[in-house]
DNA sequence: GCCAGGATGTTA
DNA sequence: AACATCCTGGCG
């Protein structure tokens, strides 16, 4: 096991969202599973913020990779996504669902009344359940102390077309975990 | 299944 | 000012 550092974000996003499901996240010491993700490019995908929204494009010319990119939806959820550049190909990872490891019951004081399966099974739940908030757009926490992710064995994901989206659905870049019980939604 | 809640960046 | 939005919980 192998801490994520900054080069494995210089890959292309849709490598990267592939490569992280199975792999474990740690957000100050509350540890899970990544189960769900999903690729966005910040060129000819219509469906990332950078197609229209000229702060994110700023965002990935003056960030580094790895770095979060936190942002409110729907004036209600944080979802937290990861900057991905350097490569062919730039943009974002969102993890889009996660399965508790360590710190199940700090989740569960945050996300009172959910079941322990459905705790991060979903964008909005997993940064309610780690207290992931907009005080963390534009962190770099691949090296912090009790942050990280930890690269483990490869799984070979579910894909399916982006969840949520109006532009680009065609595009199979959401991927999942074949043996979780806490996606988002089915495949 | 449907729908309100709610803040933000962006455009009109 | 008004719009669309990478969602969720509650109620039918």
């Amino acid at each position: 096991m192998t801490r994520v550092l900054e080069d494995f974000f210089e890959q292309d996003p849709v490598t990267c969202a592939r490569r992280l499901i199975g792999c474990r996240f740690n957000w100050h010491g509350c540890v899970a599973r990544i189960v769900e993700t999903e690729a966005y490019e910040s060129a000819g995908d219509p469906a990332c913020h950078t197609w229209f929204r000229p702060s994110a494009r700023e965002f990935v010319s003056r960030q580094q990779p790895g770095d979060a990119y936190v942002y409110l939806n729907y004036g209600v959820h944080w979802l937290f996504n990861i900057l991905v550049k350097g490569g062919e190909r730039e943009g974002f990872v969102l993890f889009r669902a996660v399965e508790p490891l360590n710190g199940i019951e700090r989740m569960r004081e945050r996300r009172p009344g959910a079941k322990d399966e459905l705790l991060g099974a979903g964008p909005g739940r997993l940064t309610r359940a780690l207290g992931i908030n907009g005080q963390s757009h534009g962190a770099s926490f691949l090296r912090a102390a009790r942050c990280g992710i930890l690269l483990d064995s490869p799984v070979e994901p579910l894909a399916g077309p982006r969840i949520g989206i109006s532009r680009a659905r065609e595009l199979p870049w959401r991927f999942g975990h074949p043996a979780s019980h806490s996606l988002s939604h089915r495949f």
